[in-house]
DNA sequence: CAACTATATCGTTATTCGACGATATACGAT
DNA sequence: ATCGTATATCGTCGAATAACGATATAGTTG
């Protein structure tokens, strides 16, 4: 149906760098509220066990899971197995990259604004 | 898990604030390669116009059309209509909360990695 | 063992996304 | 007036996402 793509000699090469790519997948993993809400969540909370994530999120328990299954994929929750339960935290260190890259965005205003975001 | 009442009066509101469904589009709007190494583009040099844009992002000038029509939907960037160009410019500052979210997640004490983009 | 709890996974459905080519639009230059 | 350039939009396709209920899994407790 498509015609066949001449992409042969030419560059037509997205050019993606390894680094857009990872920056991208961080952006993306948190690109939904429901997952801001549980990062969040652990953010106030040390660490929570997935089913207050998801009383507290307020969707399915399945959609929940899903959500709290596209964050640990990307990195930034871990889930301990504490039989029956799970103890998701927060690791944060792996969005050093997405943040690093917001912050060389903003031209380097003032930095003090770092008030926590407020409780649920 | 409790029977969960049927949906009836409260319970299964999605608890999203609008700070998180804020947070997360902007989050959404950075999370593709291409939208990345866009804005990168733009940090880079001052200003693009959308050709030069096509040419370095290496898709499509439809698909990059519709990246920049994103970017541009989530504030991120501004188009200046210069026919039969537009000039693209950063508009960092929508980023704000997204990057404060982001800058309350990391550790503040874990400032050590600063190395600048590109260095691969 | 049986019942309960917490979680993950499966199957399904509807929607959105990403990509492309083709076409429309609008201006400057010839 | 015609051509060329730059951009946006349309239509289409396949893939991915988001949501749900139902079910499977695995440990704890009665």
């Amino acid at each position: 149906m498509a015609t066949q793509p001449i992409r042969s000699e030419e560059t037509k090469s997205p050019t993606e760098t390894p680094e857009d790519i990872a920056i991208a997948a961080l952006a993306k993993a948190l690109g939904h509220p429901a997952r801001i809400g549980i990062v969040s969540m652990l953010l106030a909370r040390q660490t929570c066990i997935g089913c207050d994530i998801v009383e507290e999120i307020g969707l399915a328990q399945s959609t929940t899971s899903e959500h709290l299954r596209i964050l640990k994929a990307a990195g930034i929750i871990t889930g301990e197995i504490e039989r029956p339960r799970v103890c998701y935290s927060l690791n944060p260190l792996v969005l050093e990259p997405l943040r690093q890259f917001l912050n060389t965005l903003v031209p380097a205003t003032t930095e003090k604004n770092t008030k926590p975001r407020g409780a649920n």
